[in-house]
DNA sequence: AATAGTGCTTGCGAATTACAAGTGCAAATA
DNA sequence: TATTTGCACTTGTAATTCGCAAGCACTATT
């Protein structure tokens, strides 16, 4: 794995330089709606390789977005989970999430869920946030 | 320029399809932040490369996010702007703006903004909404 | 002892990217 | 009128990255 290096030191840039790519933000979103948290349940992710899926993660280990544990009920397997940064952002990915229903064709957005998004962005949001957090404490202790 | 294919139906695997890389919300950014709408002024965005530069604007036209017209101040040249489309990224932008001032070292942001985008996200981002409008619609009225 | 599951790593051809240079056209200048 | 300048790209090419298939190391189960 290669870091891109810093092209200027504007947030955004910053930002894309970690996760401006087809799939780091996609695993991401397994992580939030679907609470995939194995190597071997990410790797669904629309068919994403094992190899690019090992060096995304190993991104957002270094960049600490992501942790990795053992799992306590299965000792031949790792968890991974959100930090606090990577709880940080969930709004981004909800963000696109609102845009995609609203802009593109043909997607498969829940028409329930798009309109709670559209019209109560931040309770959706912080909804959100706390499953994750509460799922993501409980490593230890399910 | 290649379209990247549809992975799946999912809203944001559609909207990665379209922006999600290194460059193209960058170059947003730079209509959003900078107003910048020429070529030649988009091109100093973090010295991403013409042809780079060029196949992305492709896609975003292609995807009816910007659009292209002759700048009546200056026949040889076209001024790009943002569609409603293209406007409704802006939350998407402030969103990876606002994560990358809170979580990256040495970032260089504006702290008066980031309080701003921090304490009132929905008033900056509408505010940056209705200033885009206001210029983007005044493209034949200079 | 053999098999299966999990999380990777490796090899390699194909696709994409970055950098430099060049092109085509309109407008300004000599 | 001829030449130069500015703008918006396009082309060529080497290097990087990606995607697919296969293989490997480790643990747990049978």
């Amino acid at each position: 794995m290669k870091q891109i290096e810093r092209r200027s030191d504007c947030p955004i840039s910053l930002s894309l330089d970690i996760f401006g790519d087809k799939w780091t933000l996609l695993i991401l979103r397994d992580f939030i709606f679907f609470n995939n948290r194995h190597f071997n349940e990410l790797v669904t992710v629309e068919k994403i390789s094992t190899n690019i899926l090992a060096d995304r993660l190993n991104r957002l280990l270094e960049n600490d977005i992501v942790k990795k544990e053992i799992d306590r009920n299965n000792k031949s397997s790792y968890l991974y989970s959100l930090t606090e940064k990577g709880i940080d952002l969930i709004p981004i990915v909800i963000e696109i999430y609102k845009w995609g229903a609203n802009n593109i064709d043909e997607n498969n957005a829940n028409s329930e869920f798009k309109n709670e998004v559209n019209s109560n962005f931040s309770k959706v949001t912080s909804e959100i946030v706390e499953r994750i957090k509460t799922t993501h404490n409980n490593v230890y202790k399910t």
